[in-house]
DNA sequence: CTTTACAATAAAAACGTTTTTATGATTTAT
DNA sequence: ATAAATCATAAAAACGTTTTTATTGTAAAG
């Protein structure tokens, strides 16, 4: 059994096809009574319009593509839910798109299957891919880094204000030796959150002292090692608070702490980001900086849709964070008051 | 600046576009110098086909489309990880449609703008739509139902089985009063887990007490609230143990017991369903029955691919559940016996 | 040599729409 | 009363491909 088309409708309602797109379409320009009988065939033929057919013409897809190597983990389905969320209030779908497969990221970009591209995807589209997308007028917003011309604009989150936020935080609390345990030196968000833990201590004229810059490699063996090496090492100067580069690095810092006998957070508080899922479970709940993704997926298809619009050109937005306050961080207390 | 059409490729090799189409598809009709030649201009004019012009002509859109009122949460992911990974293997694209109006769901479906649907999407597509469906032979896999014609599959968890183990198991344990923590009536999974669980009881000969079945919602902050009313309602009838319609259910009655006093799984033993990724980091750590939904993922895609090639008819497949024990439950412990 | 077969390429049809242009019948204006 | 404007609908073109059919020119067969 064939598919029903326009042109079935057509021959039973005996009119010509532009009559029967005309009455479906909603142009005003029918005979109320052709445009009756046409519909009336339609539902009794069980006419669904062909997406392809229309979408050829109009040059319109209505479907926005999102590529990225996983969509696993809090972050991922976070951002794609409120993606979705915002496509389907918009009238677009989202295409999403889990492939390493370079020839089909590109076919599919370039391919004019989806009205606009969000790229999360690390090294993988290269300076050339972004010409030809440049070149192609093809909208973009890229999550990862930062691109901005005329069709592509840049959604990220600004790890430095987080850093900065985090370290005024903890000074308000009181504290004053606040160590950061970094993660790695050749990623953009870990320079970044140091980057903005050193304004805010300068801000607050307090010293900067290069032994409270330990290395945890955002991961929570790394971070636990460089904790007890540093309280081994320097006995005489424990902080009073740690800012970890992540909530990984955190839970590696708590764990060393205990187990060297201080209590998080009456003795000592700690910070970290992200916010991952455990954080939340863990003991003492951590105290962290949360990206707000599901902010960042609204962000990315308004300016998307804009640009596809002509309302706007790519932009770069930087999202600050947000800080939760849970348990492990807490008001510095004077060594003398017992609790 | 227009797009590059197989026109332009045309004109500026001087050849017909059937030949730039036969040299592109690598159809072995054409002299080799011509195909070089083609394939060079190709390349230099930075030409990539329009995919829609293609799909209008073969019909075929490589595309399989998910559709679902949300795809938040770890199941979700996993599921459409898995999903898109498979389908990628097999070179097609994933579309994730989150919507809840059922005119762009219908739509997309008989708009043919996918090759296969998979549904997971409760009460939203009724009798009427799938006759639809059937009769335009929309190749579909149900994830949440069950269906059975020729173009047509489902892919269950039998969550009837689960919970007829979990309560098996609950038993073996030698637990008496059992409660049961429902998810949401309308949904089937819950209503199987449940009957599973009523199963079980029945065949052991225990009283089936209609106030042992509370209601969470399969959210944490309701299962949460419901045990704590329980609790305050029936304070002299406390439960042995608790099957939790999902884990989140099982952590928000954790929470609730611990909160009101009782040890789990000292006092009270706790089973969950899902084992979503916290399960394990959550203390205590959660017993629960795990769907495999990487392997349902992965089923879902070859049947509907299956279906599309020709080479399947429709078919119910039932995907049992995997009992991990951690430490939520325990043995049951004479009251008079002191730990 | 002429016919047949084949190879290589070009031309045309098709996919299902929307949109532009054309046509014929009324109505309005002069 | 005739030309112009308007209305309702039909016909045709267009979107960018693939596929089918047609047209060459050349080689093999008789």
């Amino acid at each position: 059994m064939r598919r029903v088309t326009i042109k079935d409708v057509a021959k039973a309602a005996g009119v010509s096809i532009s009559t029967v797109s005309n009455a479906l379409n909603d142009v005003d320009v029918l005979n109320p009574e052709t445009k009756l009988h046409v519909l009336n065939v339609v539902k009794k033929l069980n006419y669904v319009p062909d997406l392809n057919g229309k979408l050829l013409k109009s040059g319109k897809t209505k479907m926005l593509g999102f590529f990225t190597t996983s969509v696993a983990g809090p972050y991922f389905y976070t951002l794609v839910e409120s993606m979705s969320r915002e496509c389907d209030r918009q009238g677009y779908g989202l295409n999403v798109i889990v492939t390493k497969d370079h020839k089909v990221i590109m076919g599919n970009i370039l391919g004019g299957r989806v009205d606009g591209v969000i790229v999360f995807e690390e090294l993988k589209i290269d300076e050339k891919d972004i010409a030809a997308m440049e070149r192609n007028k093809i909208k973009t917003v890229f999550l990862d880094r930062i691109v901005q011309n005329e069709t592509m604009g840049s959604i990220i989150f600004d790890s430095y204000v987080a850093g900065y936020e985090a370290t005024k935080y903890l000074i308000s609390l009181g504290h004053k030796k606040i160590a950061y345990i970094s993660g790695v030196d050749t990623m953009f968000d870990s320079v970044q959150r140091r980057e903005g833990y050193l304004a805010a201590l300068r801000e607050h004229q307090f010293p900067v002292d290069e032994n409270y810059i330990l290395q945890g490699y955002f991961e929570e063996e790394g971070s636990y090692n460089a904790v007890k090496s540093f309280l081994h090492m320097h006995p005489g100067k424990v902080p009073d608070a740690f800012l970890a580069g992540n909530d990984l690095s955190a839970i590696g810092c708590i764990r060393a702490l205990k187990s060297q006998g201080y209590e998080v957070p009456q003795d000592i508080s700690v910070v970290g980001f992200d916010d991952i899922e455990i954080a939340q479970y863990f003991s003492p709940p951590l105290t962290t900086v949360r990206n707000q993704i599901a902010r960042q997926g609204i962000l990315v298809i308004e300016h998307l849709i804009n640009m596809i619009h002509m309302k706007e050109q790519g932009k770069v937005q930087k999202l600050a964070g947000e800080l939760i306050v849970r348990g492990s961080s807490h008001v510095k207390l004077d060594r003398n008051y017992k609790v």
